[in-house]
DNA sequence: CAATATTGGACACCAGCACTATCCAAAGTC
DNA sequence: GACTTTGGATAGTGCTGGTGTCCAATATTG
């Protein structure tokens, strides 16, 4: 097929596929001629990741480029490629946080085993530290509960990863830890609603 | 105080605290002539909060502004001003789902109570849309355990509110809904380090 | 075979966002 | 009285995620 059709079929304009194709978010079609390529199958599903990881996942393109070339990459085992793969997904806050100890602390209190330098890591020292300035510094059995469910749903997302192919491992991993954020926050509002509904009953 | 003091006592640029104010993210000071304006305690924790919101909480200044203008207004009771909030901070996928039914029979089968126009439920059909477009349809009893987690901390998230003063317990509710969502995402994402670790045990 | 349409590729351009810089006259400060 | 700072207004910046336009080369159609 060629690139209307591809752009037709992922529902996306034409001069935004010619776009992701500059940006190597998208791989270049088989070259046919001067001025005319094929695309296949693999291009539309490409496509529609590209989109899902871009819209809803809110990745900038940079980090899409990164998470996909991760994707990409021939892996030699599951957990280099999730190691790979987590570490391109960076997309927590840039601030640089001066002091990492209260993140240390909850993730030792949980006994989890961590790189030292985990991006995730800085993420939620960055994330304690703004909520200190913020004024409300969150209580430690608070953050511990929210561990302890963050536990629950890391070992839930990790015994799904499927084994067979070190692709479909990658593929996998990157999808699930990207697309399901926004799954788990929205649900985190619904059950406050829920919950908020029901300890202050009133008309709304 | 002056701008100038403000502005170092919080970190920001002179600059930036001005377009905040035009912005309406920041009240004004009390002008004290033509030329002159007094700020006190309270622009600075506004202002702490203010980056506190646009930085890791990830908001838009456009938002922020919305969630700010919900945590002034002078609320009648909880659960109105849990809502009003709630409403103002959408934050989320801006692409709209065209079947809402997955995302409903999900918080159906928690028994969650949620108003059927909920923004969050609007999300959560969106970022499920998008994972079937990925390719990626998660399978039911993924979703429902990501669901039991959910509810155990929007449950909490409730609990905590505090009930003295209606305006804390609105500061409270927008504070740690935005903030406590890197929290949550980071510590995924350790969960998953550290779950992964376990399941794949190689020399990285 | 000629008229028309489409393609890949290059480049310029655009809108929105979060600031940032400059300027000004009025008002403090030393 | 010289110097600095202020609030307020306006314009400009750098980045991001695309769009629009143009081109010669190639299909496709009549």
């Amino acid at each position: 097929m060629q690139i209307s059709e591809l752009a037709r079929r992922a529902g996306v304009p034409v001069a935004t596929v010619k776009y992701y194709l500059r940006e190597g978010l998208l791989p270049p079609g088989e070259l046919t001629g001067a001025t005319r390529a094929r695309y296949g199958e693999e291009h539309v599903e490409r496509l529609r990741l590209v989109r899902a990881l871009l819209g809803p996942g809110g990745l900038s393109v940079a980090r899409a480029r990164a998470v996909l070339a991760a994707v990409d990459a021939p892996a030699t085992s599951v957990h280099q490629a999730l190691g790979a793969a987590h570490r391109a997904l960076p997309e927590m806050g840039a601030a640089v946080p001066a002091d990492l100890d209260p993140a240390r602390a909850l993730v030792r209190r949980r006994g989890w085993r961590v790189a030292p330098d985990s991006p995730a890591l800085l993420a939620l020292a960055g994330a304690l530290e703004a909520l200190h300035a913020a004024g409300s510094p969150p209580p430690e059995a608070l953050l511990d509960r929210y561990a302890e469910a963050a536990g629950r749903i890391g070992e839930q997302d990790v015994a799904e990863v499927p084994t067979g192919s070190v692709a479909d491992a990658v593929r996998f991993v990157v999808v699930n830890t990207v697309l399901l954020e926004p799954v788990l926050l929205a649900l985190r509002r619904l059950a406050q609603e829920d919950a908020s509904g029901r300890r202050f009953p009133d008309g709304d």
